[in-house]
DNA sequence: TATGCACCCTGTAGCAACTACAGGGTCAAG
DNA sequence: CTTGACCCTGTAGTTGCTACAGGGTGCATA
């Protein structure tokens, strides 16, 4: 298939198809005589694998390592399950920076009463980090 | 106060400060003699509340509204209270998408028994999307 | 046969928000 | 007089794409 039809297969921009093979994420693929690109179906799993560990929040050179672990089915699986323990944890630590953050933005936001400026608590706040409940 | 100095009491990266200033964030303060940025007590109040915009996860162009709205204390306060009400809408959009993504990885996680790659329940779930549970 | 249109190619530059040099100048202490 | 801490400018790198510019290809239609 073509690029076109592989983008629309995978949900995957056509630029980013060209990306991820020039940072050698994806192999090069076959090319037709008028030199387009010509992908399988072994293409169009790895390209699924890649999008679904990115959607999952993986950096790409997590990707890399899983993908190198998928490639050599004889090595230990410990590795992808310490990739991915490791970027569950750093979920958890972003949910839980995020939920504090939502609590003092909450606060801020309550305390706006109108008016001009001047008076703004939102600004005040802003400026002052004296207000805060917890370290950010 | 010198650079170090405006550095060391805002907790802002030396390189970071001088960028602001390139990208009209912070005013360029007067020089020393020798060519040294001098600082005062404006500089470090209107650092201070870029520092603390950007703890709270706004965007340098939101921190500039912001700053404008503190320049002009005449100015309707409500436009603060909407920039500050939409991220907020925001944060918690991201907490709601890292949540349904921690569940995910926590699913995928749980399923490594160990072993070889070729077994790997990991691997298999980032290869086959049809395990998931919800869209991402 | 011409021509339009969708599709493909390469290569480079842009985005956010910094961060990290390279290559130099300044200044006070020992 | 030299060592070390500090400061300066300017440019390039980071992550993960995305958006052109400027061209080639292939098929259907007038």
């Amino acid at each position: 298939m073509k690029i076109g039809e592989l983008s629309r297969a995978t949900g995957t921009n056509i630029e980013t198809i060209r990306y991820y093979e020039r940072i050698g994420l994806l192999p090069a693929p076959d090319r037709t005589t008028a030199n387009y690109r010509s992908y399988g179906d072994p293409h169009r799993a790895r390209l699924t694998f890649v999008r679904h560990s990115r959607d999952l929040g993986f950096t790409i050179e997590e990707v890399r390592s899983l993908l190198d672990l998928s490639d050599d089915p004889g090595r230990d699986c410990s590795e992808a399950d310490r990739i991915a323990s490791r970027h569950l944890a750093q979920v958890e630590e972003k949910i839980a920076q995020l939920t504090l953050l939502r609590d003092e933005l909450t606060r801020i936001v309550g305390r706006c009463r109108g008016g001009v400026a001047a008076d703004c608590r939102v600004i005040e706040a802003l400026g002052d980090h004296g207000h805060c409940e917890s370290a950010h």
